[in-house]
RNA sequence: GCCCCCGUAGCUCAGCGGAUAGAGCACCGGCCUCCGGAGCCGGUGGCGCAGGUUCGAGUCCUGCCGGGGGCACCA
């Protein structure tokens, strides 16, 4: 049982004792109570606002029912506890014998990369995260990439937290932008302008010159969009990012889904023809307008496709859970899709919408605008050129997906050891060196059960065990917030930790005690296994050298 | 007009309703006969404005001011 654990059993016995002894009624709202590390050592190890939350409902004030509480823990301390104190207002601090860092060190050892930090928040629960599903009419910008990065990262937290993930791509392959596509290419293939309204970019001239199809605008769009995906696929997995699932729309018309989605919502009356068109009452289910289904030429629109699918994903498939990443550009179908969700029976509670915010570019200064039409998008393949994939990773995970960043391209480009993913993957690149460092010099690390890790005591040496101690509540926290943010600052946090004490605590120095040296050699491991496990949930790669 | 997101240090961004708001870059000053100095240590500097809820607000609510993005028989 984790320290946290412990204390909180503690603490809620302790309350119910005092509870139970002085007539108090003690209603006590889980998610208020806090057990949490304070953010200065002066306060102890660990703290509790439990008093705070609780004193009025059970009619006395805070500092006396904490003085209570800290009398009733004192004459019966928790594991490793040495003192329990009011502080301020009411908090309760715990301070804690070393015994309690060494425990959970060994804890971290002896479950591994593999079994540490896997806190069960999903119960099993199959979740699946759609993201990107960029439109297959050019290549994929850095926004792109930006949201993919938050994609890939949530889907890997989430299957780390318990949850099982599937990853999906929703293909736009069919309508008016690949007739849009289609008209583009024969245009160039003519050796004519592109029409008005018209995909511009360099790569459809490459395009043109190798397509040897008819003259058939939809199959030269479906065969152009073929192609781009196959690019499109290529740059994702050069920065890791991989898919279960390439979902294609053209499949959901042609399987009839459409026509059955839109039968459902009709026997439900909420279907209505005007102008030709036929029309979803979006207006019954909190939307600002009703939306067409079906146009006046017959076609389906983007959103009667897009029912299909989500038809598909909880009723056919059976996800416990959907979660969409779109970008903030297409917040405007938000509204429609929750409202057509419900109207098809499914709890819109089930579906999650995360908006990403705009990625703003500057190259050097000025502004570099976005539009992959007028093809001046700054596609995330140059931009991995630039940089590399780590770099683009870690920087995408930096800030929240509420947040639109402003990203220079200069910056960089220019001055790219500057970049924090140098500074984490310095880490993990003396992490190698300290292995190399020991073969060389014939040390070899001894089995943990012979090695006497209370010897750690260093206050370089705890801060980093602290650091490590907290990742599995950092992936908790990461699954539950949808917020994959959160391990990316974990991690530099482990890396700064780690630079301290490699700075201030000599590892295979001719002067270290050899049972020292061997407790450092086991540290210096926990640190591997959290960058390993930290760095693979953003997909960032952890160097042995760099 | 309506909806969503954001205003935190000179810049880019962190910050489960908790105690004295953090990091990187930039700027100033220290540390290499020592396992990787792409590092370590110290300093300068900040929550847009006004109310409200709360024992406690950068965090929640309302209004205002700024910035971004939406509001198609396009996707």
């Amino acid at each position: 049982m984790s320290t946290r654990d412990l204390l909180a059993d503690s603490v809620s016995n302790a309350l119910s004792t005092i509870a139970r002894r002085d007539g108090l009624s003690v209603e006590v709202d889980p998610g208020a109570v806090h057990l949490e590390r304070p953010a200065r050592r002066e306060h102890g190890d660990w703290s509790t606002n439990v008093a705070l939350v609780t004193a009025k409902r059970a009619g006395t004030n805070p500092r006396a029912l904490a003085g209570a509480l800290v009398e009733q823990l004192t004459a019966d301390p928790p594991l490793h506890v040495t003192s329990v104190e009011i502080a301020g207002p009411g908090f309760i601090n715990f301070r804690l014998e070393n015994g309690w860092l060494i425990d959970s060190l060994a804890d971290l050892l002896a479950q591994g990369e593999e079994g540490y930090a896997r806190p069960d928040v999903g119960h099993g629960e199959t979740v699946q995260v759609e993201f990107i599903s960029a439109n297959p009419t050019g290549p994929i910008h850095v926004g792109n990439g930006w949201w993919g990065s938050y994609g890939d990262a949530l889907a890997r937290v989430l299957d780390r937290a318990g949850y099982r993930v599937s990853r999906e791509y929703y293909v736009n392959d069919t309508g008016g932008q690949i007739r849009t596509l289609g008209e583009s290419l024969l245009a160039r293939r003519r050796g004519d302008d592109v029409p008005e309204g018209g995909y511009q970019g360099e790569y459809v001239n490459d395009l043109a010159a190798e397509f040897d199809g008819p003259d058939d605008v939809t199959a030269a769009g479906r065969w152009a969009a073929e192609q781009i995906l196959d690019r499109i696929k290529a740059t994702l997995a050069s920065v890791g990012i991989i898919f279960d699932e390439w979902y294609s729309q053209a499949s959901i018309e042609e399987s009839g889904a459409v026509d059955d989605t839109i039968a459902l919502l009709a026997e439900k009356g909420l279907v209505f023809e005007q102008d030709g068109a036929t029309w979803f009452r979006a207006t019954e289910l909190g939307d600002t307008r009703d939306r067409v289904l079906r146009k006046a030429n017959g076609d389906a629109t983007y959103l009667a496709g897009d029912l299909a699918y989500h038809r598909d994903k909880f009723l056919v498939r059976g996800f416990d859970r959907v979660i969409d990443v779109f970008g903030a550009d297409h917040h405007g179908q938000v509204a429609s899709l929750m409202a057509g969700v419900e109207a098809l029976g499914i709890d819109p509670a089930r579906l999650e919408v995360r908006l990403g915010q705009m990625v703003s570019l500057v190259d050097g200064g000025e502004s570099v605008k976005m539009g992959k039409r007028a093809g001046n998008a700054i596609a995330l393949d140059s931009l991995v050129a630039d940089i590399g994939p780590d770099a683009t990773r870690i920087l995408s995970l930096m800030s929240s997906l509420d947040q639109a960043t402003t990203f220079d391209l200069a910056s960089v480009r220019e001055q790219s050891a500057d970049n924090p993913v140098f500074y984490v993957q310095m880490a993990s690149a003396r992490i190698g060196g300290v292995g190399r460092k020991a073969v060389e010099r014939g040390t070899v690390r001894a089995p943990l059960d012979q090695v006497d890790l209370t010897l750690l005591s260093h206050e370089r040496e705890l801060e980093l065990i602290r650091c490590l101690e907290e990742l599995p509540e950092v992936v908790a926290a990461a699954a539950e917030d949808r917020a994959p943010t959160k391990v990316t600052t974990w991690v530099r946090r482990l890396a700064s930790s780690f630079h301290g004490f490699y700075h201030d605590c000599p590892i295979l120095a001719e002067d270290v005690d050899p049972a020292v040296a061997q407790a450092r050699l086991w540290l210096v491991e926990a640190t591997r296994i959290g960058l390993a496990i930290g760095l693979g949930l953003l997909g960032v790669s952890a160097p042995e050298a760099m």
